[in-house]
This record gives structure tokens, sequence and C-alpha cells, in this order.
DNA sequence: CCTGTTCGTTCACCCAGGTTAATAAGTTAA
DNA sequence: TTAACTTATTAACCTGGGTGAACGAACAGG
């Protein structure tokens, strides 16, 4: 039974005994090594990923190479590419993992089972949407609105823990800047 | 009957002519004079608007007063503030016309009989909600990704009209720079 | 213990956008 | 027509991030 999975669930709808069981039989645990790939660039995303132990960081690559870390997924959130998810288009993203990881695999199918027989299914589905959806709205928002010192302690604030457990240019990435522009700023917050 | 309207829906999901009855029969029409507001910050989003023809900006306000246009709706789009719809929090957004404007207004509740006495009502629900949400994500990689140039270029791209109808200002906070910014682009661009 | 690698910081220089203000063109109102 | 207002452009100066390179600390492997 994985309880967090569950629980995470249980954050967006009700769920009674049976649908417990059911949900713990549709997911596959896996393991990652520090460096491994969950989804790559290129690929079809078939699975949504929930993860119980470890972090990964979702990225995309510019023309000229430039990696851009755009989140990061650490204990008990999901993962996926949405987009490549559900049109089965090619991923324009990667998803890699920045520690030893392990994640529940939920592959498509078995998601569709999750949707169409537990009661609340579909609404769940419709309630996952509607909260990445926000989010995305909201860091959208902060690009527009925040200089990058403000992006920054917003990391710090979303992700406590997150600035010890990482390299420092994932951080200036997901901030929007370069890594010593990022140094710079930790300077000034810092005097 | 309010065949734009229907034509929007049926872009997501299949209707017969008793839904398309009762779709028109759920949406109002209302005449917006150019400066007027569909929503104002701090009120409760309760409606969702169709615009049938004119021009409305999307816009947040930075606490220093800077006002930040995140979206453009022009003829045969849905606007709303989907957060404060939602949870009918107060809107930390504004919708103002740009133009004499016509919306088609739908309340929360005649939206949720949309929901619930359409067929693929809930479907439709969810697919507006993918369709926002894929949009919202291609925004933040082309904040995180492209020059202001670049997002001058994809704003003539994707409102190829829009450049004749409103003033420069709009667009240059919509591009993410300060309108002499902007000005120098143009200049860059022509030469 | 040494060596190579990785990673964060720092320096010097450059450049694009911000800021402020002046100007000019276009628009509206009287 | 004139006056007042709005809007876009331009200029001068400032600032913060980008770039390329050097340095040093931490760490891993031999």
């Amino acid at each position: 039974m994985y309880t967090n999975l569950i629980a995470a669930i249980e954050h967006f709808i009700r769920l009674d005994d049976t649908e417990k069981d059911l949900i713990s039989s549709l997911a596959v645990s896996k393991t990652y090594a520090k460096g491994d790939y969950f989804l790559r660039t290129g690929q079809v995303c078939r699975d949504v990923g929930f993860i119980e132990k470890g972090l990964v960081r979702y990225y995309g690559t510019k023309d000229n190479g430039e990696e851009i870390t755009l989140h990061f997924g650490k204990e008990n959130d999901f993962t996926s590419n949405y987009q490549s998810f559900l049109d089965h288009s090619a991923s324009q993203r990667s998803i890699q993992c920045l520690e030893a990881t392990e994640i529940l695999v939920i592959s498509y199918d078995n998601l569709q089972r999750l949707y169409n027989e537990v009661k609340e299914g579909q609404k769940f589905g419709r309630l996952v949407c509607e909260y990445l959806y926000l989010q995305a709205i909201s860091q959208i928002a902060s690009m527009y609105a925040d200089e990058p010192e403000q992006r920054y302690l917003n990391f710090v604030n979303e992700y406590p823990d997150l600035q010890q457990r990482i390299p420092q240019y994932y951080i200036s990435s997901y901030v929007g800047v370069k890594p010593p522009s990022l140094s710079r700023i930790r300077k000034r917050l810092t005097l």
C-alpha cells in the first residue's frame, strides 16, 4: 500500500478502502540513480510519476544548448510532462534525477483506470489540472513582476531545503540568471 | 442563437441542437464602452466572458502601482479570471475593454448547468483547463528562453492586427519591457 | 598524497534595458 | 484654431546581468 501516494490523492478527493487498494495496484515503484532520467527530450511521456524519495529537475534546452530548469520535484510531488502525456507528442522537456530517487510510476492506461474506476476519478483529473494551471499562472506573474533577487528569495521560500541539496547553477537557471549573477545576488543579500 | 460561441465550444466537444439552444439560453450579451471593466481587482469573478466583438486586456498591478498586461482577449476568445472564478476569491487581476466590446456573459451557475446538462460538459471543462494550462506553460518557456526582441516578434505573430489597435505601452508591458525599450527594439528591427 | 574535476566566486569589461526628461506627433476638446 | 492631453520617440546617464577567464575550495580516484 503506497500510503504517501494515497494521501496525496486524498488531498484532492475522497477515497474508500477499495479505491485505495486499486490505486496501489496501479502504481509500480522504480528506483533511479543520481543522474538517471525519468523522461528524455524526444521521448513520448507515457507515465506520471509520484516521487516517494529523492529529487528531480524538469528542464528544457534552448537552441544554443543552454539548459533551463523550469521546475523541481521533491518527495510527495507528482512529475510528468503533461503536454506529451496528454497528446502523446515528443517531449520537449527532460526530467532528471538529482539524487537517488524512488518514483511510483503510473502508466497512461492505468491513470485512465483511476479516472474511470474511482468514484471521483474524473474530478481528480480536473482538480489536478486546475492546480497545475494556477501554479503556472503564479510562475508567469513572478517572471513579469519580480526582480531576480526576489525570485531567488521566492525559491528559497518555496524549496527551503533544496539549497543544500543541489548545485547552485540549477538554482540560477530556475531563477532566470547565470551563475555569476546569482553569486552577486547572494552576496548582496548577506551584506 | 450565439453561433460564434457555439462554434468555439464545438472546437472542444460535439453538441447536438438541443444543447446548442441550451447554451445560447445560458449566455447574456452585454455591451462595454472603451475603458469599461469586465472585472476589477478586488471583485470576485462571477462570470466567464466570450468576446463577440472588441478587445480586452487582462492585467495585474504591482505593489509600486505599475500595471502588467498578462494577456489580450479578442474576438472569439474566452476571458475570465479562472482563479477567482473557481474559488470565489477576490481577483488580483483586472479585465478592461480597450475598444467598444460585446461580451457574452455566462454566470458561474449557468456554467455549472452547461457542465452538467451537456453530455460532454464535464469533458469540456477539463479540456478548456488543459488548453489554458498548456498555453500558460508555453508563456513561461518564452519568458525564460526568449529575449525581449523575440518576445515582441512572438506578439506580432500571435496578434497580427493588435499592433494597430492598441497603444504601444500595453504591448511593451506584455513583452516585459518599458516603452523606451520597445521603441529601441522596433528601431533595431527596421534597420 | 597528489591530481583532476567540479563548482562557486570574483574580476573586468560589455551591453541591453531602466530612468528621467525633453521633444514631437497625433488626438481631443473647447 | 488653439490649447490641452496622450502617446511614441529619442537622448543621456545609470544599473544590473552576461561573458570569459582566473582562482580557490571541496571532493573523488588513483
